[in-house]
DNA sequence: GCGCTAATGTACGAACCAGTACGTTAGCTA
DNA sequence: TAGCTAACGTACTGGTTCGTACATTAGCGC
């Protein structure tokens, strides 16, 4: 919002692909968030950009790749937050509390990430299938769990022998099923989840459930 | 498949309204839980039924109720199997427990309710909020884990002070995510959360970690 | 400053799909 | 068994939507 009249094309280029991409995606990933894969409209994207629905096809190909175009991206972000984790020199219950955490955070601040993810899994995960990037993507949180664990075991403070992917899975779930399921759960149980107001007490419950698991007493078995 | 050219209409009766809805709930179920709202395609539901689009109209009124008309039916059972809960003649910690088996159980039976709570929070819950029905369905489930916390509490043997809406989200949640997620989880790594091999081993994961969070000592705070 | 190509815009087509107008019949009732 | 109505079938339509053929231009290299 810098000129008054024309606050388009920022960058002073008028053609500029890597933009227009970029824009395209954006655009794109609120549309599919909106409205689902097959509720999601071309069309409506194409308006909401400063191109043509005819660029969407120039540098996608079609709406199936589009739609993987902005799973690529989506996953690219958690990947990068991921990266920046930094536990290690935390103990292995305040690391596994802060790991939780973050990754609470990081489902609250991208809801449409996680709308993008409920919509991939209705159609079978045949985009992240279908595309060569995602399925090399990894997961650095996944390495980051496992030394904690490793570090947790080692010292006899956790009780659990739980691996890294059960652990992020549970983590994930509460953390998922929070924003995903927000509606339902509010229309039928008069709950919102997602109230500001009750942030830090479910991020709490998260940690303290997961320390719990971790660190109960087990009966022999 | 009684007869030999002729299995269709097994009740005999040609017209029979309340089992061309009932087949018609049965295949829009299948439908709409297949390929989201938008991807379900009133023709085809249509087409795998022993009547025709018509009806679906005749009936219903429009896909938008039909889906709503799935909802309701796919909440009723879910809320039929809660009422069978019998616990209470157990101590909390195993009632907890057996709560959470069968909450475990039901979201494994039933897929495709899954899949269609997951398309109705793409939608905002907007046929729930449309559904009288569904506005007062409420949940037996939550009365008698009501029921199991203020016994669990009042004998000292349950430490947290979780309320039941909560503690049946930490439940549902996990439960959720595995049967929801199972695809995007499977393909990212590698391994698969309704594999039946590993069916005992998430149910207890699930147990240990209910009961691990409502047992376990608090910091003072 | 000239030409070449990546980048972009316009206008249209063909298929699809929710919903309906109109016509027919099964089966209950009296 | 006549008549009435709920239940059902056929055929169509109007709008929508993905995708594309064709025309155009910006901006870089020389």
């Amino acid at each position: 919002m810098t000129s008054v009249e024309e606050p388009e094309r920022p960058g002073g280029r008028v053609r500029d692909a890597a933009r227009t991409k970029a824009e395209i995606l954006d655009v794109a990933t609120q549309e599919f968030a909106r409205a689902g894969y097959d509720g999601a409209r071309v069309d409506e994207i194409a308006a909401r950009t400063r191109t043509t629905k005819r660029m969407i096809y120039y540098y996608f190909g079609g709406k199936e790749q589009l739609f993987t175009a902005v799973l690529e991206r989506a996953y690219g972000v958690i990947r990068e937050a991921e990266q920046e984790l930094e536990v290690d020199h935390l103990d292995p219950v305040a690391a596994i509390r802060r790991l939780a955490e973050l990754t609470f955070d990081h489902h609250e601040r991208h809801p449409d990430f996680i709308r993008l993810v409920s919509i991939e899994n209705i159609h079978g995960a045949e985009h992240i299938a279908a595309s060569e990037k995602l399925g090399r993507i990894g997961s650095p949180a996944l390495e980051v769990i496992r030394r904690i664990l490793t570090a947790g075991q080692e010292s006899g403070l956790f009780t659990a022998d739980v691996d890294a992917v059960d652990l992020h899975a549970m983590i994930s779930s509460f953390c998922f099923f929070r924003v995903a399921n927000r509606h339902t759960f509010g229309a039928l149980f008069g709950r919102d989840l997602v109230d500001p107001a009750q942030r830090e007490h479910y991020r709490t419950m998260l940690g303290d459930m997961v320390i719990a698991y971790l660190t109960a007493e087990r009966a022999a078995g």
